[in-house]
DNA sequence: AATGAGGCCTGGTTGC
DNA sequence: TGCAACCAGGCCTCAT
């Protein structure tokens, strides 16, 4: 599931191989794959024709390309994976497979670029760039997204009383793209580990020293994931030439109920979570008592 | 206004 | 063997 590493291992793959170069063309094979644009698929293809791709840029799990320049009033390519997207740098003559969603191909020739999506979560719309509150430059889509803890512009101690003032539960908290963006329900999870912390405590019930625990752990889980490329379950995240990332090896807790926590050994157990799951250990993140009142 | 629940999706796995 | 239920989960919309 692409979090914060994966996506930037792909914004670095797209950087590497498409910024610079001038699109061709774009077919949409899946209409729900540019649904958030909302002009439609034709209207989303002729627009790309003859742009340049002039940066990759990320924020949280946000992707998106500069078209032709990057100020104000310019647009963007948006990009978000979802749950199973994939850019992939292929050749025109590459089988599609039966997943392909939009091709966008380019002037110079092979390869082209490809969105792929096996459950159409994600997409890519075409939006203007607009100020954002953090005082840069976004895709209006983004404008509401926090900066992530690998933005140079991050400010940690923003981040803390962000997540202090909210009056919910810890995990809600880290998963709120608004308070500080990129983490997902893996790097939550991790997080929460790392620092010892249940997501079921109340924002409200935590120390700053505490809360900046956790987000420090959420910035090292994922700068170490990024190291390895990411975090690779099954065929469904890999780079833009379709290779796999190693951070699975490292997980703590993620997915792993029934086996030892590596720091203390207690046997990790998997909890309900909003129709989902967490994954904790129960000796070194204790469950807080049912709040009264 | 802020918070939380529901819905969108497909393919692999599990259980009967 | 076949079918149904379940599971993965980010983000938008809607209700409270």
């Amino acid at each position: 599931m692409p979090e914060l590493p994966e996506v930037e291992v792909v914004r670095r793959g797209v950087q590497a191989h498409a910024v610079g170069r001038v699109l061709a063309g774009a077919v949409v094979h899946h209409h729900r794959a540019v649904r958030r644009h909302g002009f439609g698929a034709a209207d989303l293809a002729a627009r790309l024709v003859g742009r340049r791709l002039v940066a990759a840029r990320r924020r949280g799990k946000y992707l998106w390309v500069d078209l032709d320049g990057s100020s104000v009033g310019d647009e963007a390519l948006v990009v978000h994976l979802g749950m199973s997207g994939q850019l992939l740098v292929q050749p025109s003559s590459a089988p599609p497979g039966r997943h392909l969603r939009v091709e966008l191909t380019f002037e110079d020739g092979d390869p082209g670029l490809r969105f792929v999506d096996q459950r159409t979560f994600g997409g890519m719309a075409i939006q203007p760039l607009v100020p954002s509150a953090a005082g840069d430059t976004v895709p209006a889509f983004v404008a509401h997204i926090a900066r992530d803890p690998l933005d140079p512009g991050y400010d940690v101690e923003a981040a803390v009383s962000a997540l202090r003032a909210r009056r919910t539960e810890l995990k809600r908290a880290l998963l709120d793209q608004s308070v500080v963006s990129g983490i997902g329900n893996i790097y939550a999870d991790e997080a929460l580990w790392r620092a010892r912390l249940h997501g079921a405590r109340l924002t409200g019930s935590l120390s700053r020293p505490q809360v900046r625990r956790v987000l420090d752990a959420a910035a090292q889980v994922m700068t170490q994931a990024l190291a390895e490329g990411g975090t690779s379950f099954d065929a469904l995240y890999v780079d833009v030439n379709g290779a796999s990332g190693f951070f699975e090896r490292s997980l703590a807790v993620y997915g792993k109920a029934g086996l030892p926590c590596p720091r203390c050994g207690s046997t990790i157990r998997r909890e309900p979570f909003m129709n989902r799951s967490s994954f904790t250990c129960p000796r070194c993140q204790p469950r807080p008592r049912p709040a009264r009142r």
